[in-house]
DNA sequence: CGGAAATTTGAAATCGCTCAATGATAGTGG
DNA sequence: CCACTATCATTGAGCGATTTCAAATTTCCG
């Protein structure tokens, strides 16, 4: 199977001896049905995933029954790491498609964290990343109305799949039930539903089936109307511990 | 200065020497004045704060105007972190109250990083609990209505000032105008205006001037609807190096 | 082919927004 | 210390966006 390594890549380039301690916290591998959990809200936090293959939503539960879809993952993303810092998971890791991921127990993870400096530092800003992510999120379902929400989402997604296949043009796969993606965009099912038709009739976006085709990117971004973000490439602070041997805290 | 570590000791127990790394890190004393940005949105990104005294909010723009405070900050915390993986800040540091603040070049925070493992599993560990706290307020703003939206921040505030001060009790200042309260929860100033008052008037809150009185933190809890998150105390995977003197990727 | 899940539409009710105006409060300079 | 001014808090009324409830249609999967 091709390892999906390109959001490792993305702020550094790791060095074959740090691909190979990656690839060796990797463990079980788990093949997940569509639609099942890998990872339940509240259950102990004992390991993270690293996803190869298919979708997974990442799912806050609220007491009303209701539910906010956080995050929408793709293969090379890392699973539960912001489940870390609690005792028990804060999220429902959900398979939209059927999905494999590879499981890394906390103790590897840690054990990277803690000797491969670069390697943690790649991931510290990768999840740095998706805070900004979030922050965007929460920006666009606070401020906005439904329509730049679902423009904002669309755009998002479009990008993320751009990098894991760059020749991707404007149009792509969205595995997403209606009312799934009325989760993510804090909307109603039907209402989702009338936003899309509009955005259609608009001639801003096409729809067959699950195919989206962004037919305006210029339009669908100025009614998104959220800021560019330009990442960081090997940022200068980022050294390789040879350049400076000695340790501050052993 | 009594300076806040609490943030700091919020997962491990830092020694001596960490301590003492850490405080070499921050730099240049800085005094802000209420309302002005200590950092704004879009200018390169090439150090980040440790907030001494007062309040921050941390700010998203949108196109049209608006704007969405993602973040509150208390006394303790680092701010601008997220912005670290960006070229350019995603957000403002807007002084909510006259602050202090200590620079930190993304050197020296950077240094740190890479040469004591320990404090960065500190730092890494209080980022992933920000991420978590985002993915709450994404649920609580993408899936409930403005009182519960309300109640949800009332409690994560006044949880985050009894881990500075352990004797707090219900009451608390909140120097927040109904403006900047609006920003935070996502809606009008009007009808934050309107949620408060049915909150007084239902004697779930009290109000006298900035001062809040959480009257019914049982009934408050309940609105809200938010799970409970408890955070890890020193898990297992952050070892001292000496325990593991190899390193894998030098 | 049959049944379940997903999409689509209509109509009425609710929540939150906009616009507009009035009171209260706090900070500033004389 | 007071007058002045700007900011902040509060309220009303009407409008618009979104939700809710209900039902019909289509698609998907076994």
């Amino acid at each position: 199977m091709q390892v999906p390594l390109h959001r490792l890549r993305e702020f550094i380039s790791p060095t074959a001896v740090e691909l190979a301690a990656f690839e060796k916290m990797r463990r079980n591998r788990r093949k997940i049905a569509r639609q099942h959990a890998i990872r339940s809200q509240m259950e102990p936090v004992d390991e993270v995933y690293f996803l190869l293959e298919g979708w997974v939503a990442s799912c806050v539960d609220v007491a009303d029954g209701g539910r906010q879809i956080v995050k929408i993952h793709l293969p090379g993303d890392l699973l539960g790491v912001a489940s870390m810092s609690l005792t028990h998971a804060a999220e429902t890791l959900l398979a939209v498609t059927p999905v494999t991921v590879d499981v890394v127990p906390l103790q590897g993870f840690g054990h990277l964290f803690m000797h491969c400096p670069r390697l943690a530092a790649a991931v510290f800003l990768s999840t740095q990343q998706e805070r900004v992510i979030l922050m965007d999120k929460l920006t666009s379902v606070g401020r906005t109305g439904s329509a730049q929400r679902v423009a904002a989402f669309l755009l998002h997604i479009h990008e993320r799949l751009k990098l894991m296949d760059p020749a991707l043009r404007a149009s792509f796969d969205l595995p997403l039930t209606q009312a799934q993606l009325a989760e993510v965009v804090g909307v109603t099912t039907v209402h989702l539903n009338r936003t899309l038709r509009d955005l259609d009739r608009s001639g801003m976006i096409e729809r067959t089936g699950h195919r989206i085709t962004l037919a305006d990117l210029k339009g669908l971004r100025e009614l998104a109307g959220m800021p560019v973000r330009r990442f960081v490439r090997e940022p200068a602070w980022v050294t390789s511990i040879g350049e400076q041997p000695e340790s501050l805290c052993a």
